[in-house]
DNA sequence: AGTTTATGTAAAGATTGGTTAAATATCAAG
DNA sequence: CTTGATATTTAACCAATCTTTACATAAACT
């Protein structure tokens, strides 16, 4: 999933960001001072980057206008106040979004959220995926056989809707688990296909979707 | 695509917020003062307006309030510093959100974006809604099953009529709330279900608003 | 045949959503 | 400024459902 560098030099702002973060499923890399801080972002290459303003070392805002000469990374300033000067220098600075402390945590991580939501937009497409007698429709999130609807749960519909976007290839559990599960599971591959089975069962004979022994299984649009 | 009016007597501003616009698909019209600002408005019917608060010749306040007599355009009030009397008085005169200078123009496009989406989907359209035995009158706020009115409150209404405008399609507890409660909401998602429960009770079994397990909520339009 | 890989099934475990009730906020009227 | 009515939000509980694991069986390949 995403990362998130912190950089602060309170360990109290840290862990308490952290704390609510990880359980999110989010990278968290976290550094102390603006040196530290260059150089993780240069290390680990964050989608978003948290920043207190006031640090030792490097200002915050000298660090903000550094990495804007090397990165178009996403930054969400932390300022002690609501020093509207602040504002104004950190967001001509380049900043994304600000925060004023004291903060809810609830309302940064919210922030951090849409942030990174808005930024991988574009991922899936919401087109009709048509093929035979099979129909999935990802905005309404249904799914008919022969124009009678099937009933999927929601892993079992996205798993379709990988697999259909993807037809005529053949996709290992590895790949499916990530479009599906995203990359921070670590459960068995073999989940995979006890939902496969079930959406064999729902959609019938026309699942359309073949199994290729010791690889994965492909969404047929052909026959063969 | 959305046509935005930029009036600013600053070419670096203008060409700076355009190059931004631009690429992003937006038909963009730009005026140097207030009397070709008035003009271009009526001329071409703008989505959303950028408007800087200092012009020659007329005050870009004064403009505000001229405009509001005939037009009820969206308009982003650009101010030249924290002038908070500024903001009070923009916001007063009719403004619908104001961005400070110096400003990043990253933020400024997510602004307009942001207003845009929420224009496009949510205020815009004052049709009635109808379906099956589910009439919405948006205008009047009213609500009645077969024919007989139903009392929502407040927050009920917008959420019937917020899926009732996305027929068809899965909303998530996440777009429900950007689309009734606004982007700064950052409580808890679960109030959603509390009303939508609410607002199935009072419509009884013809609520027509489908569950979707793991994702959100569907408003029905057709027997699937 | 023997090995490997996939399928079907069932039960344990985890999530999710409906519901309720209490806490909090909002608003109008006194 | 209080009060009371109403609306909204939070939190908690529980039932329903989904997900995962595990294992037995079946099929495919060597």
């Amino acid at each position: 999933m995403a990362k998130i560098l912190i950089i602060d030099d309170e360990p109290s702002i840290v862990k308490l960001v952290s704390a609510y973060l990880q359980p999110e499923g989010y990278e968290v890399y976290t550094a102390a001072d603006g040196i530290a801080g260059l150089k993780a972002a240069r290390a680990y290459k964050p989608d978003l980057v948290v920043l207190d303003i006031m640090l030792p070392g490097i200002d915050g805002l000298e660090l903000l206008s550094r990495l804007r000469r090397e990165s178009d990374v996403y930054v969400i300033l932390l300022t002690a106040r609501t020093e509207e000067t602040d504002k104004i220098v950190g967001l001509s600075v380049g900043a994304d979004d600000y925060v004023t402390k004291p903060f809810s945590p609830r309302e940064l991580v919210a922030r951090i959220k849409a942030a990174l939501r808005r930024l991988k937009s574009g991922a899936g497409s919401n087109e009709i995926l048509a093929f035979k007698h099979v129909r999935i429709d990802p905005a309404a999130r249904t799914v008919t056989v022969n124009s009678i609807p099937v009933e999927l749960t929601a892993i079992e519909f996205d798993l379709l809707k990988t697999l259909a976007e993807h037809h005529g290839r053949v996709l290992t559990r590895e790949q499916l688990i990530e479009h599906v599960w995203g990359s921070n599971y670590y459960g068995e591959m073999r989940v995979v296909d006890v939902h496969l089975g079930h959406i064999r069962q729902k959609l019938g004979d026309e699942s359309l979707i073949a199994t290729v022994r010791g690889v994965g299984y492909r969404f047929e649009d052909e026959v063969l």
